[in-house]
RNA sequence: GUGAGCGUAGCUCAGUGGCAGAGCAUCGGACUGUGGCUCCGAGGGUCGAGGGUUCAAAUCCCUUCGCUCACCCCA
């Protein structure tokens, strides 16, 4: 007995076929130009930290901390603490409680997370801060400029826009300098991927949240105008005046707007040292042609964000309208054990950029997909031979080519050509084993003029050649 | 975690108490050295799952699972 149970996949996460795989090489390809032509570099960094490492870096109150991390044990890491612990007498199921009642389920798991918890990455950043330490990096000359794409994981409920496994292209600038113009160019950066992604409607908001200098006091400044008015609002806001003001503005609860309007501005009470910074950015994104909006109410929920936050939107996703976000963070690499060190960086949605650029029509898989560009067509087991020798001296030559396995009838091989998509078929039979000139066909695609007839001429191999690379580009 | 909508063939869907259907797609034939068109045919289903009502359930009721969108939050 088979068991017949399909498998499918897990809640949140999805497959990326053909042809959008070619999409998602594409757009890949073209953030990679485009980052490097800033001079950011690649680091490949692991799918999973210790679970501290985000803990720290993200913040424990943070609902990606709190809620959404995919967190697990090595299973030899606990086998081995237990191990650890039995040699010295201790029972580990009641060791933590310095008693002998029996521990229950969830006092043995916090009782195992002291030691080795690792997860999957929710964000990236956090890697990257720990690699530059690791790595010694901030010896090396100049500002470091990275950049990495992959996979994040993430807990939450999908919807548009938003998976469990979800991917980012995100780009960190690390150094001793924290310049505006460093900021800007990051943004500048951005816009040329957004560019050559043909993309239009978007928008840049920025904004600044202030530094530890100056946040502290306008969060109580909120936290008291937001008591006023506290009859007025909901319970989500409610919750927040007390463990993080700033996320009030987030809200979207319509009734709560008008108080959000009037609700003091973060930008109007920074201090003299972040204004200046705030004002030189914007300075600097006007000299670079670049159209922007202050968001007063842009407030980033990761912890480590301090001054420049910023964020990408657009209006053809649905609710998850964030492209790309990012800010600066030049307090994280410190708070991790590294030398002090200035950062700023940002993370791209890769879902949400495919999404939005289909929308745009622009652009599309069959356009940026490889073409098929020959399909050979054989017949008997001579015209085999030279044709599976064909067959590998095109692709020497970089050319796609499709071979059927088995002999066809001619009608059914070029019908088999045509709904592949290929552009030509190459005729290999009796006759051009005789004559040496494969007879090739130039094939339209399904939904081109019918009344154009197939031009076939029969050609030697190397005009063969010279023939399908010529037709190969349009 | 909460709410709403939706689950019938690979895909898009019709069928609202009486034999499980259509279009597209796939495979074969008409058509043994020349594609798209046309025509004919075939395969493909636990009607999401489980229970209940009924002579009879894809259809009505209950439970459950899944998907989608939205909230929360974020890329």
């Amino acid at each position: 007995m088979t068991d017949k149970r399909k498998f499918h996949t897990v809640r949140g996460v999805r497959d990326i076929l053909p042809p959008d795989s070619s999409l998602w090489n594409w757009f890949e390809a073209t953030a990679r130009d485009v980052l490097e032509s800033f001079n950011f570099r690649e680091i490949r960094l692991p799918i999973f930290e210790e679970t501290e490492l985000f803990a720290r870096s993200v913040g424990a109150e943070t609902d990606i901390v709190s809620k959404e991390m995919y967190t697990f044990h090595d299973p030899l890491d606990v086998d081995q603490a237990i191990k650890s612990v039995l040699g010295h007498g201790l029972d580990p199921t009641r060791a933590h409680l310095g008693s002998s009642a029996p521990a229950s389920a969830s006092q043995i798991w916090d009782f195992l997370n002291k030691f080795e918890s690792l997860t999957l990455r929710p964000e990236a950043t956090a890697s990257v801060a720990r690699a530059y330490i690791e790595h010694g990096m901030q010896t090396q000359p100049g500002l470091v400029k990275l950049y990495y794409a992959g996979p994040m994981f993430r807990r939450e409920r999908p919807q548009k826009g938003r998976y469990r496994q979800f991917y980012q292209i995100g780009a960190e600038v690390l150094g001793t300098s924290d310049h505006p113009a460093i900021d800007a160019e990051l943004i500048e950066m951005l816009t040329v991927l957004l560019e050559r992604c043909k993309l239009g409607n978007w928008t840049l908001l920025v904004n600044s949240i202030g530094d530890p200098n100056c946040r502290p006091a306008y969060v109580e400044l909120l936290r008291e105008e937001l008591r006023k008015v506290k009859d007025r609002l909901g319970q989500d806001s409610l919750r927040r005046v007390e463990t993080n003001p700033l996320r009030v503005f987030d809200s979207k609860v319509p009734e709560e707007q008008a108080i959000i309007a009037n609700l003091p501005k973060i930008t109007d009470h920074l201090c003299d040292a972040c204004r200046q910074h705030f004002d030189d950015l914007r300075r600097q994104l006007d000299l670079r042609s670049i159209s922007w909006t202050h968001e007063p109410r842009l407030v980033r929920g990761l912890d480590y964000y301090m001054r420049t936050t910023f964020e990408i939107t657009s209006t053809h996703l649905g609710a998850q309208n964030a492209l790309a976000g990012g800010g600066r963070y030049d307090g994280l690499v410190e708070m991790l054990g590294g030398p002090p060190t200035k950062g700023i960086g940002f993370a791209l949605g890769e879902d949400r950029f495919i999404e939005v650029i289909q929308a745009a029509g622009q652009i599309s898989a069959a356009s940026v997909g490889r073409p098929l560009d020959a399909f050979i067509v054989w017949m008997g087991s001579e015209s085999y031979l030279a044709a599976v020798r064909l067959a590998r001296r095109l692709r020497q030559e970089g050319l796609c080519v499709e071979m059927p396995a088995q002999e066809l009838k001619v009608g059914k091989a070029l019908n088999l050509a045509d709904r592949l998509g290929a552009r030509h078929a190459v005729i290999v039979g009796e006759e051009e084993l005789l004559t040496g000139q494969f007879s090739v066909k130039r094939l339209f695609g399904r939904r081109e003029i019918r009344t154009l007839p197939g031009d076939q001429k029969k050609l030697s191999e190397a005009e063969l050649l010279e023939y399908l690379r010529g037709s190969g580009k349009h």
